[in-house]
DNA sequence: CCGCTAGCTGGTAACGCTATCAATATATCG
DNA sequence: CGATATATTGATAGCGTTACCAGCTAGCGG
């Protein structure tokens, strides 16, 4: 009564042609367990015990195995597709966000649906309708358009799953995945003060991203914290991009009393204020220091480079993924998937672009506690 | 012995969920053959007789059956994986890159597999090898692999069609989408000279990459047809990224007689350029200008934005796309397919980095052809 | 009219995955 | 502590199609 069950061992002709693809049963058998069971995890399906989860998902990346569509769709299952929304973030980190979402939609073999759109409120709201049309089942929204209330309005209307990635906040409307920008912020301004920094100037992310106000919250905390009277001229707006960070850096290079030290809330800024200080002759970091927040690709392009806080913007968007899968899954059983909150776990990254200050200089004595 | 056979009538439980789709097997009954005939009709094979063809094509007709392609590519192997290797250009161009690619792969229903790797002969080649392991049946390659030597020898003994994107020039080992680079160069170098510059900075890209070899042929040749005797020490060394930008300009801007224009080999390099010349004091255009190529993001992302060359990075992987996809289709039936090479047009894009020179200032009167 | 080669046609076994349900392990409870 | 619930795992059976090969039907030379 054995004799259906011995696929798996020696007498193999496989007459069919040989294809390199490594299957569920390649992971079964490195991991011990059933296919079904594998199927089982890759499916982010709940009743698994961990310790089984784990080898799985390690026998999956050792044999970086990536399930058939093809086959998967034949099975019943239908192919999940997600859409992803995105506006104009800073191009590098689109490109670390895309290349984590990618990895894992290979992984659990998603169709991944990009759709760009302008920012106003008709083409935020314009592409998920179109997303919709598409047939998404769920959405990935990394920023800015994870606070776009247009785009969030739009999605509880149609009441498809939905990430946010990278928020300051967490908000019921949808799940996210983010770091603690409020504690990074203090972290990294702790930092410049146990550098001896005393007057430090912080350019602001855009004003309308919960995650700039929580980097800026997190700063002034730490500041009040070490008892430092902040000046409120130190200060100065910026929108994330290069070329807000070279206006608001421009503004705090040319104020009388200057600062030892300038905190950018994002990475692009940091490296425009690098920029604009060695324009004015500044050296960083000997005469200023410089530190950003992200880590994305312009911190390490630039020179010196900006010592900056890691967010893993990839790991990020792959759970993101994670995340919008399962809720699809128990959208469509249940109805009611509740959203939850992900803290990942930033870094402080030091680099070059800070050091202590030089104060001697052109600088009168800072007015320390 | 007819016992076998008797899956299709009455006592099918039909345990699992019933999808209306008319499958083979109906058209099979209905036209009184067997499954195997009807697969054979439906796909133009010769050895059917008329009469069964007529048949059969009759009850396709008649059900308006249309093949499963999940089905269908489970069971023929026509596993539509392919690869796509980066290493670490730059972050704006990936972006784009992958936005072109993925849209394509949504709307053809191939999975792109993404894989990184290290700029390392070994890291090269692994990266192949492992996308062999998943499965790939092409590969695309963004620069700067699409020159490896590596990576297309490996490619080569396996013998996987390959596109190779923006390469300078078309080689028989894969097929290529590209835009003419000594074209655009020669076009970028006319219209400085145009706009009066005699006297213009170049600084090279990447020595290993053909794309920088014929852009430094497009600026000479544009030189030496305008009859300007060429100074060497205005050709400097780059390698495309922004630091190395920044060293070429600092020479560059050094000199005893500047040049009143610098033509960098793409936007990161001549974005460096811009900050360079800032941080020297030079207003761009008024003392400088600066042109780019390619047209990523950070073209926009400055101050001034960058003129320079647009090339249509998006449809080029849309494009490339495209041709791995008939590639792997001939190469499967034929087993061989002659590589292709696609040329897309550019277009020169004025912005404000560019202007005429500004002679009088500390410069020294340019020696005009 | 027989043995044979060709030409058609059908049977069988995958392709790689998941749905379903049975079996086993673990937890809970009176 | 046995028994009943619950969580976890595995076995089995397809999903719709095509590859491969065996069988059958004609057509043909001798």
């Amino acid at each position: 009564m054995a004799r259906t069950t011995e696929p798996l061992d020696s007498k193999k002709p496989s007459s069919r042609k040989q294809r390199g693809a490594t299957t569920i049963l390649d992971v079964a058998r490195r991991a011990g367990v059933s296919p079904m069971t594998v199927s089982r995890v890759v499916n982010g399906e709940k009743n698994v015990r961990p310790a089984t989860r784990a080898a799985v998902l390690a026998a999956v990346k050792a044999l970086s195995y990536s399930p058939n569509p093809a086959a998967r769709s034949l099975a019943g299952a239908e192919a999940a597709r997600i859409g992803l929304i995105y506006s104009n973030p800073s191009a590098a980190y689109l490109t670390e966000f895309l290349v984590g979402a990618l990895d894992e939609a290979s992984r659990t073999s998603v169709q991944i649906m990009l759709e760009k759109c302008e920012a106003t409120s008709a083409g935020e709201r314009g592409a998920v309708r179109k997303l919709l049309a598409s047939g998404a089942a769920g959405v990935i929204l990394p920023p800015p358009l994870c606070e776009s209330h247009d785009v969030l309005d739009e999605l509880k209307i149609t009441g498809l799953p939905t990430v946010a990635v990278a928020t300051g906040r967490f908000g019921k409307e949808a799940s996210c995945v983010r770091i603690n920008d409020y504690a990074a912020a203090r972290e990294m301004t702790n930092y410049l003060l146990g550098l001896g920094h005393r007057r430090i100037g912080f350019i602001k992310g855009h004003p309308n991203q919960t995650a700039s106000i929580e980097r800026e919250k997190g700063f002034l905390s730490a500041l009040a914290e070490a008892g430092i009277k902040h000046d409120p001229v130190l200060m100065v707006q910026g929108y994330f991009s290069y070329r807000s960070g070279l206006d608001a850096a421009e503004t705090l290079l040319t104020l009388k009393q200057f600062p030892t030290a300038i905190f950018a809330a994002n990475d692009d800024m940091a490296a425009a204020a690098v920029s604009v200080a060695h324009r004015k002759g500044l050296d960083v970091p000997r005469d200023l220091s410089v530190v950003g927040f992200d880590d994305t690709s312009i911190a390490t392009n630039i020179w010196p480079e900006l010592t900056t806080i890691r967010q893993p913007i990839t790991a990020m968007a792959e759970i993101a993924l994670d995340l919008i899968v399962q809720a699809i899954r128990t959208h469509k059983r249940n109805g009611e998937a509740k959203s939850v909150d992900h803290l990942v776990t930033y870094s402080l990254i030091k680099r070059g672009s800070a050091a202590p200050p030089n104060l001697p200089k052109t600088q009168p004595k800072p007015a320390a506690e």
